[in-house]
DNA sequence: GCCACCGGTGGC
DNA sequence: GCCACCGGTGGC
């Protein structure tokens, strides 16, 4: 059935950051697969009807105007079903499609966004994009205004997600990691590109002799993803 | 009290 | 008609 390629997944999220390394122009058959609302007959299987992708900018886009000419579907629509893929996704999140497998809608999917570090689950792009730029999601947003800027970044990629117990604002705690970690006001002046070995998929920024790290780079991701997502006039700030 | 899950609908 | 989104609640 399903039939990605065998490289789809990165080893670490944090090199999913191709919002601009578009991958071979070939395999396009991604997005289009999870449109769809089949109910299938047999109703009762328990659990098990999930998949999970990591979050990144896959090469959805296709700079290739001629390429097809079976229908437009050009993303017009920026009001509701604006997202076909995940390409909106920052990288490093985590997507769970999953099937409900009881009552009237059974057999519909419902998507789940995980935060890559705090493995905060949210519910639609819309909440998701509330918290990238609040710090925090709408429900859990009492009184906590934390400015605290805790610059130091896991590895996101710990298989510790598991034993959390419960996953959502820290009660006492300083708040999340600030979301948008990019001085807009003071970008880098040149930031060089490599690409190290044929096995990356990501390129390496460098800024002088400096390598950037990836927690930085993954910054860079997220900010750039946001704001072409939220804010699309005002890219010239 | 929390969380996961389903129901229902508004917008396309 | 399809689908993304969110409200509400049942179960733990």
């Amino acid at each position: 059935m399903s039939d990605s390629a065998p490289g789809d997944y990165p080893p670490d999220p944090l090199l999913a950051s191709g919002a601009f390394i578009s991958s071979s122009a070939g395999d396009g058959t991604l997005g289009n697969s999870a449109k769809r609302r089949s109910i299938q007959g047999g109703i009762g299987v328990s659990g098990s009807g999930e998949s999970v992708r990591i979050g990144m900018a896959n090469g959805t886009d296709q700079m290739n105007p001629s390429l097809d000419s079976s229908g437009h579907q050009a993303e017009s629509k920026s009001r509701k079903r604006a997202a076909p893929g995940d390409n909106w996704l920052p990288s490093g999140w985590r997507v769970e499609d999953k099937v409900r497998t009881s009552g009237a809608t059974a057999g519909s999917v419902d998507k789940y966004y995980y935060e890559p570090n705090t493995g905060r689950k949210f519910r639609s792009r819309t909440e998701v994009l509330y918290y990238l730029e609040h710090g925090t999601s709408k429900k859990g947003a009492k009184k906590a205004e934390n400015t605290d800027f805790n610059s130091d970044h896991f590895e996101g990629q710990g298989s510790s997600n598991r034993a959390s117990r419960k996953v959502k604002e820290p009660p006492a705690g300083p708040a999340p990691p600030p979301p948008l970690d990019f001085d807009f006001k003071n970008p880098p002046e040149k930031v060089s590109w490599s690409m190290g070995n044929t096995r990356e998929e990501a390129w390496t920024p460098i800024i002088g002799d400096v390598k950037v790290q990836d927690s930085v780079r993954q910054n860079w991701s997220t900010a750039f993803t946001f704001i072409t997502n939220r804010n699309p006039s005002k890219l010239s700030l």
